[in-house]
DNA sequence: GGTATTATGTTGCCCTAGCCAACAAAAAGA
DNA sequence: TCTTTTTGTTGGCTAGGGCAACATAATACC
């Protein structure tokens, strides 16, 4: 934390008047509390360079706000007198959906990052947008009564396996849903009347892990995230999501790395996602369907060499495929999740020696491969992340629903 | 201008206390005049949202530090008052330096965007890195001689064929020169006296374009630029330019994008730097060495069969490179510097219809491909951004040079 | 156990930098 | 010439962060 500030960039950036300083330090101090779950005073002091009395007053504004509690150090160390704890509420909650082709899934994410409810609704097999909104809003409903009734609602962040126009919440390519240019947030916004925010899934596992998982405090970040829905990736650069103009930035399963002829779910040839694929796995192990975790254990234990070769196959697939990842993005980390942590795992070597091949020099010597931390509330928590971070750049202003009208 | 103020990230944000209001608001203003040359005290007003008065304010500040002068409209339009015009001025300078095998080029670049003088210093073939930055200093020396006593330095800045790690200035790997971890930065600032500032030539050349040229206002921008020493990239994410951890990041031309086994400069295989060469094109043309401007004569006037087919591979493989630039950053534009505008000009559509085929459409539908605009000026431009930056970011306090010291 | 030391929270006052309103100035239009 | 419109200028206002003094709560030392 002893980077000097983050240069705002000349294009859109504007002046500070007074009211944008205090809505920055809000910002800020609130942001980390967010991050940390707990944080004392004095650190917060020490990290934002503040007086200590600017931060007892914004921390006391925050309070207020319903943002944070102060709770007495559990157990004070060291001299000198212990510093107050500052605590992110509970109050404050976001929902997460997840679409996926046979199920939707609703959470409940308190700012604090506890998942206080996780359902999955089961649907037919291919649902339309409409039909996973509707689902979507009645789980929502009904988690929204189970809150207490002074709770606050940030809004509801939604993960979609495919691209998102992120200014305006509309799924342009869904292809394993198999929707097109679908409004997804605004519909879900009108059923529920809260506001929504789509974006990537792996974008949002991207973002997930950096707050919380494997990347944690990194400002360089590359992940791959790969599902049945084939690959997806996500980008941190210089702090930030990368999005690119629209939204679609972060696409790294279609990069191409290869001649190969087989095309990927978007009908792109040679590319990551084509030469990495879950499916051809399970074809191997002749298994249908399979949780992650079964897959691992067949990967893990198998020993024919016909299987063996195919995994290798996918590992040097996936070496190429980061070491041109590594070229570009000069990451200080690179997280892997869904099975591609199962590749990580039969041979952890062989990747990183095919990513040294492919890489150059002075990028491969200073990056760290890892899987993923957040498991299956990587999603939950991660589109949790979206209506939290309108409210975490401007706390004082953004005015949140409650989770039940007052009579 | 419209967007809201880039958030400040988490990691390395810091409180804003007053000073580093002042001190944000004299460099968001600064870096507007530095980017347009000429600005009017009204759009300084409505683009920034600050108040008629502290423009005021500001502005004379920046006129007594001496960075900026003050005009009286000379074509009023429209009806009221006519604003002053704001000019940055010609006092500040900064040299640049551009080390190649057979030659060092410095220049001395005003803030106001002038190219002062250039001078390209002719030596043997494969200078180390010392006889460089001796023949550097050599006329940095000379041309101080050449500026008003009072003209203030802001520095050097160095662009360097290969990689090159910024925190500290070192030359990782130039292949082409044959420098291994060479510290030019404080080489040349042990001998002028200047504080010193090294990145790789892509990456300033990207920059330069974006502030001044073909990508001018857009915050997402890829730029590949291919000379005798194979292709660099660069790209703009969010209206910074990508550095990634250690400053190596951009360097897309040593993506993989097929399988063959011809390497690279750098001895990757498969790369784009090793499928669009321009040695393979002046070899077809059987020329020992060439102008871009030669080369692209013949280009344009060929009509060999065999020869159309190499280039029509290179575009090809252009156009593979490009779409996975597309998938990966959604830019806005993407712009060809080198013999790479050769192959746009060449053929575009064939171009253009590869980059669709191999790229998403939701990303391809707005991507723009340009040619470079800045000409032989683009590096001499973009070297001395680097020392400007520092200017920029924080005028008020950066201590400048006088050219020459006073009796 | 009492005192010194250290670190933190609290309070009241200060100061800076941006805002505002009133006025002046310079252009175009009627 | 007078009005309208836009911009520069000036003096006073105000919000919000800094600062210093004091209070408080822990450890360290004798």
């Amino acid at each position: 934390m002893n980077k000097p500030i983050t240069p705002l960039q000349t294009t859109g950036a504007r002046g500070s008047n007074r009211d944008l300083v205090r809505q920055h330090n809000l910002s800020v101090l609130l942001q980390m509390i967010h991050l940390h779950g707990t944080v004392s005073r004095s650190s917060l002091t020490s990290a934002t360079g503040l007086n200590r009395s600017t931060i007892s007053d914004l921390v006391s504004e925050l309070q207020e706000l319903g943002f944070v509690t102060e709770t007495e150090s559990a157990s004070p160390t060291g001299v000198g007198r212990p510093s107050l704890m500052v605590t992110a509420s509970n109050k404050v909650v976001a929902f997460s959906v997840h679409p996926e082709v046979d199920a939707t899934t609703v959470g409940a994410v308190t700012l604090s990052g506890k998942v206080l409810f996780s359902e999955r609704v089961l649907m037919s097999k291919h649902p339309s947008a409409n039909d996973s909104v509707q689902a979507a809003a009645k789980v929502i409903e009904s988690m929204r009564t189970r809150l207490d009734k002074d709770q606050l609602i940030a809004g509801i962040g939604v993960a979609i396996p495919g691209q998102v126009r992120v200014e305006d919440n509309v799924v342009r390519l869904a292809p394993q849903l198999g929707w097109v240019e679908q409004p997804y947030g605004s519909m879900l916004s009108q059923v529920t009347g809260l506001p929504v925010f789509v974006d990537n899934d792996a974008s949002i596992g991207c973002m997930a892990e950096r707050n919380f998982g494997a990347a944690r405090g990194f400002s360089e970040v590359v992940f791959l995230f790969a599902g049945s829905g084939g690959i997806g990736g996500g980008a941190i650069v210089n702090g930030m999501q990368l999005r690119g103009a629209s939204g679609y930035g972060g696409e790294l399963g279609h990069v191409r790395i290869g001649e190969s002829n087989d095309k990927d779910y978007s009908g792109l040839s040679g590319t990551l996602e084509s030469l990495v694929r879950r499916d051809d796995l399970l074809q191997a192990f002749k298994m249908f369907a399979a949780t992650d975790e079964e897959l691992d254990q067949d990967i893990r234990g198998n020993k024919s060499a016909k299987i063996q070769k195919i995994i290798e196959n996918q590992i040097d697939a996936l070496g190429n495929g980061i070491a041109s990842y590594v070229n570009i993005f000069n990451p200080e980390v690179i997280v892997l999740a869904g099975f591609l942590t199962s590749l990580l795992a039969y041979d952890e070597q062989r990747l990183l020696k095919r990513i040294k091949e492919g890489a150059l020099n002075a990028s491969s010597e200073i990056v760290v491969v890892r899987s993923a931390e957040l498991g299956s509330d990587l999603l939950m928590i991660g589109a949790a992340e979206l209506p939290f971070h309108r409210v975490l750049e401007n706390p004082a202003e953004t005015k949140l629903v409650t989770a039940r009208k007052r009579r």
